[in-house]
DNA sequence: GTGATATAGTTGACACATCAACTGTTGACA
DNA sequence: TGTCAACAGTTGATGTGTCAACTATATCAC
C-alpha cells in the first residue's frame, strides 16, 4: 500500500521542474507560461468573454483580467464590447498573436514529446491511466466538498 | 502509445487542484503553502542557510529571502549569524514554530490520505513507480542540459 | 416598471515567483 | 599579501496569483 504523501510530494516537484522547463522555453518567445495559455484558448476559442478565459485558466477573473492587459500592452489581443450585453467583452487575437501561436504551439509539443517521450510507463499507458484516475477521484471530492459546504442550509 | 501531452496537461491539472486545497487548508493555520514547506525544513534542518533552504523550495534564493522575512514577523522563525562565515546565516524555529510545525503536519497529512488515498492506482503502487520513473527522466534531462550548455568550453 | 439579486469586469492589498544588479565576505593563488 | 573569483544575502522591477470590495449592467419577481 503505497503512502499517498508520495505521490502527492512528486506531483508537486514534477510540476515545478516542467514549469521552469516552460518558463525557459517560452521566454524565447518573450511568453510566460499564463500568457501562453491564454494565447492557446483564445486561438481555439475566438470572442471568449474574461470570465471564460479565466475558467479555462483555471485562475480568478481578476488575474486573468491583469494577464490580458499585458498581452493587449503586447499587441497579442485586442477586445470588442459584446454585441448584446453590455457588461461582458469579446477577446480575439491579433494577427501578430495568431502568428505566435502558430509558431509556439508547435514548438511546445515537440518540447513536450522530447521531455516526456520515451518512458515506458507513459508508452504503455500506465502513467496517463493513473493520472486521469487521480483527477478525476480529486474532482468528485471537490464536487462532494461544494455540496456539503456550499448552499448549506 | 499515449501522448506526451496528455500526461503534461494532466500533470498541470492535477496541481492546481492539489494547491488549491493546500491553499484553503493551510490558511486554517494563517499559513501559505510557501511558508508551511519552509516550516517543514527548517524543523527537519534546524540551522539551515538561506541557499540551503531556497535550494529545497526549489526556489530563487531571493525569494526565500522575502519568505523568511514574513515568517520572522510571525514569530514562526529567527536567524543567528553562522558562527564561522560572516556571508551565512543560520535559521531556527522560534518555540511557537516549532508547536505550529507539530500540528499542521500531522494535519496534512491526514489531509492528503484523504484527498488521495483509495484509488486502485495509488494503492497498488502503478502511479507511484511511474511518477517516479517520469521524475527520474526530467532530471536526467536537467543534468543533460546543465552539460551541453553549462560551463561550455 | 421597480426593486432585489446575480453577473462581468476592475481595482487594491498582499503574497509569491522570477531575473538582474548590488554589497559584503570568503578563499584561492600568483 | 594583494587581487580576484565565487558565494550569501538583499533589493528593485516585473509578472502571477489570491481574496475582498467596488461599479455597472442584466435579469428575475412582483
Amino acid at each position: 500500500m503505497a503512502d499517498p504523501n508520495e505521490v502527492y510530494s512528486l506531483i508537486n516537484q514534477i510540476y515545478l521542474i516542467l514549469d521552469d522547463g516552460d518558463r525557459r522555453f517560452l521566454s524565447r518567445y518573450s511568453l510566460t507560461p499564463a500568457r501562453y495559455y491564454a494565447l492557446v484558448h483564445l486561438g481555439d476559442h475566438p470572442g471568449l468573454s474574461l470570465s471564460d478565459l479565466s475558467e479555462l485558466l483555471l485562475c480568478d477573473k481578476s488575474n486573468a483580467s491583469r494577464i490580458i492587459r499585458g498581452m493587449e500592452a503586447n499587441h497579442l489581443v485586442y477586445r470588442e464590447p459584446h454585441e448584446s450585453d453590455g457588461r461582458t467583452v469579446r477577446l480575439f487575437l491579433t494577427e501578430t498573436g495568431l502568428a505566435l501561436r502558430e509558431d509556439v504551439t508547435a514548438a511546445h509539443e515537440t518540447y513536450n514529446r522530447e521531455r516526456l517521450s520515451g518512458t515506458a510507463e507513459i508508452d504503455e499507458e500506465n502513467l496517463p491511466d493513473g493520472l486521469t484516475e487521480l483527477k478525476n477521484q480529486l474532482e468528485a471530492n471537490l464536487d462532494r466538498e461544494a455540496i456539503s459546504s456550499g448552499t448549506a442550509y
